[in-house]
RNA sequence: GGAGAGAUGGCCGAGUGGUCGAAGGCGCACGCCUGGAAAGUGUGUAAACGCCGAAAGCGUUUCAAGGGUUCGAAUCCCUUUCUCUCCGCCA
């Protein structure tokens, strides 16, 4: 969520960064701050007559003890009138808050200044290219006939078990699977972050504070007994333990990693994005989350581009880094490189991270701040990214890296894997 | 799941209807003391929002959360959440 000063102080400048994004805001920032004022106006009241409420409960008090009890019933009447009109207010101010509210969320994050101007992905700008992203030049299988030659994946069984995108890992696959997540949790671990281990089902305020919530509801399964919600990724719970949180200014920067199992609904999706490995119900990944300084964030930004991509780097896969255009940027963010791997078979580029700049958006509906140098608080500014989703980094690893004799397992690997080949 | 106890500031802990934003202690910050430190000592020690150009100042709110009783609630009542103890169940 924006902070309403910064639209009570540059409406123009908000109206203008947000137009990046396709977001015409002239309307509703007009509306914000009318009901901005008016919310001032009665809290000044309400201000006022509590004060007068108080001053008249002290003195009855003390007439009391006088023995002056006359006096004090004449007083109490006069509180009866300013709990009548206490009433009236506050009423009224529940409604301009619940409204001025239900437009505050849905202002979108104001992109940073390099963001592109754009309508949809065909307008990301390629930053990076890095490996041979060149085609086969014989029939390579695609992932989905790979994993049943050789009998790693099965996603008939799955749905069996649950449904369509749940697919169960066997064998080598499961092994793969295991590979990747302790490679990737070590290489977090090495470069600094702390890894957690977190719930994977939180509750309403955190999917509030988030963002997940009210937006994305239908996005995320949800149990309705307890009215938990399975995390669509670990960023949900590993951000939400600063919800509420005053940090020193020399607790920064905070660097956190996790791996979780995500869950996505992903309503409306459809057709061969959905194929095999490329788009899953239950998918596992992993997380790195960043909670920095306002002046450091973009700095910081960098360098976790920089890690997500050397993973790829090692890992040997063709990929491309896009800073995303507004147009095709999330709500929540000011800045987010994609990395994209190169899928030989799919002759397609597959999304496998997603680095992000939240700036102060996240921090605002957390509540997430420091006390800086000079002893004022500040919101901290958030990040995170994906380092990185598994289900394409194996479906790029299974196509790319097939041969006759069968798929070869990248060096980094293999001392998690314990074999060097899938065949 | 059953029975009971509880939730107070950064932490510990007092407070069972009025002047309580809340005693006392610890911690922290600044000062004094010291050659320097420790000890000692003095002062201070929350957040949100509003009034205000800013600061100062003032006002309101906040004793788990929400509702109620009352002129007045940390204190009484109801609901919810969470914690602890005992029993049951269980990896």
């Amino acid at each position: 969520m924006l902070q309403i000063q910064t639209i009570r102080e540059n409406p123009t400048e908000v109206i203008e960064r947000l137009s990046i994004k396709n977001f015409d805001a002239k309307e509703i920032i007009h509306n914000i701050l009318s009901l901005d004022t008016q919310i001032r106006q009665l809290k000044k009241q309400l201000d006022e007559n509590l004060m007068e409420q108080g001053k008249i409960a002290k003195s009855i008090g003390l007439l009391y003890k006088e023995g002056k009890r006359a006096e004090a019933d004449e007083l109490k009447l006069k509180t009866a009138e300013l709990k009548n009109s206490e009433k009236d207010i506050q009423a009224e101010l529940s409604d301009k808050d619940g409204k001025i509210n239900e437009l505050m969320v849905l202002m979108p994050n104001m992109p940073h200044s390099s963001v592109p101007r754009g309508k949809s992905a065909a307008d990301n700008e390629v930053v990076y290219e890095e490996g041979d992203a060149s085609n086969f030049n014989y029939d390579a299988l695609p992932h989905w006939d790979l994993v049943k030659k050789y009998d790693i994946i099965d996603f008939e069984l799955g749905c069996k078990i649950t449904g369509a995108g749940f697919p169960i890992y066997k064998g080598k696959g499961a092994k793969m699977q295991r590979a990747l997540i302790n490679f990737f949790l070590n290489s977090a671990s090495e470069n600094g972050y702390t890894e957690i281990q977190p719930p994977y089902m939180v509750n309403e305020n955190s999917a509030y504070a988030t963002g997940q919530l009210p937006d994305k509801e239908g996005q995320m399964y949800h149990a309705n007994l307890d009215n938990f919600y399975l995390i669509p990724t670990a960023e949900v719970p590993v951000t939400n333990i600063y919800r509420d949180v005053i940090l020193k200014s020399t607790d920064f920067p905070i660097q956190n990693c996790a791996y979780s199992a995500c869950f996505r609904r992903e309503a409306g999706s459809y057709g061969k994005d959905v194929r095999g490995l490329n788009r899953l119900h239950q998918f596992d990944k992993v997380e790195i989350v960043q909670i920095e300084h306002p002046d450091r964030s973009y700095e910081t930004l960098e360098n976790m581009k920089l890690y997500a991509m050397s993973l790829l780097q090692r890992l040997g896969l063709p990929f491309h880094v896009l800073r995303l255009c507004g147009g095709d940027m999330s709500f929540t963010s000011a800045l987010t490189y994609d990395l994209e791997v190169y899928s030989k078979a799919q002759q397609k580029w597959l999304e496998v991270s997603s680095v992000s700049n939240f700036e102060s958006f996240q921090a605002n509906r957390l509540k997430l701040r420091f006390k800086d140098e000079n002893g004022k608080m500040r919101l901290a500014h958030t990040l995170n990214g994906s380092a990185l989703a598994l289900p394409r980094v194996m479906a790029a690893l299974l196509e790319n890296n097939q041969t006759p004799d069968g798929i070869i397992v990248p060096e980094v690997l293999r001392p998690y894997t314990g074999f060097d080949i899938i065949n």
